[in-house]
DNA sequence: TTTAATAATGGTAACCATTTTCATTAAGCC
DNA sequence: GGCTTAATGAAAATGGTTACCATTATTAAA
């Protein structure tokens, strides 16, 4: 297999083996439609992206390597508040832009924004070194979002 | 019974009367469970606690009445990532401190911390503006949570 | 290549917090 | 007290996610 720099079979190949993980065929379809669309998508509709090619992937097998794929850090959970988990794929090896979240409560459309996102990481980071200071925390995450009305939503009614 | 001052009635009565709610027995028991403790209650931990006194306030009241209180802004909902929603009263008439959440993701345990809260407060303030007119959203609501290992979590294993 | 060890899988059933349904009860107003 | 209608509770339904388990695929060893 080729060398370490991510060339020839998608650069997750080799953090999955890296770690003991097998690279099958679901496993790779996930993450090839994770890597094409730009999105938070929940696990269904992962499943139904992968079901037309890969007819035998089942919704479990999605939970387990979505769970895989976020243990590893190679994808964020999200939680939208409308009770399904979205997951987007983490920066990957060229870092894609980090980005919050602004959530229309109505509608659940989702805006990425990198407005502020400086003086956010700052502060987080900040934040996280005093708090994990003060309450001996081992900080790993952190969430910050914003849930309003979208354009639309706000004028109906 | 005394008049609208909200002496001997609990100062919540008016507010749910001028919204056309009706105060009824199973509603005051929540508000009073719920501010008599200080925590992130659960439905259920509110259905325990008001069982005992109220054997005939079902969960799905709790759940309503929790729902009338979140949308009159009376009280927060919260989601520590652990599959169930947390309720705490927001402030009250002599204005609880506000304050930000620091979540155990091993056993749970939520530190409540005021540390940083101006700085914070005021960068959602900011950022709360920005992206209103940027992208046209009425925001509502923020979340700003971080998640890590509490001292006793990160010494085990 | 064959084999043995074990990781991964898919279908289904279970789980469990939350909602819905609907007939009954109680608040607030006269 | 009587009336209108909101509020209620018990039970059933919902829906995303997880557990179970027998089967299959992958890898390393022989």
């Amino acid at each position: 297999m080729s060398r370490g720099n991510c060339q020839g079979q998608g650069w997750w190949h080799g953090k999955f083996r890296g770690c003991g993980y097998r690279l099958t065929i679901g496993r790779e379809a996930i993450l090839d439609i994770l890597s094409r669309s730009e999105g938070h998508l929940s696990a269904e509709d992962i499943y139904m992206k992968v079901h037309p090619k890969y007819p035998n992937v089942g919704l479990t097998t999605i939970y387990r390597t979505l769970d895989v794929l976020s243990s590893l850090g190679m994808v964020y959970k999200l939680d939208f508040g409308d009770g399904r988990a979205r997951y987007e794929l983490a920066e990957g090896p060229k870092g894609a832009h980090h980005h919050h979240h602004l959530v229309c409560t109505d509608c659940n459309k989702v805006v990425d924004y990198t407005d502020f996102i400086d003086e956010e990481v700052e502060l987080l980071r900040e934040t996280e070194k005093g708090l994990g200071a003060k309450y001996n925390f081992k900080i790993t995450n952190h969430v910050i979002q914003f849930y309003g009305l979208c354009d639309k939503c706000s004028g109906k009614k």
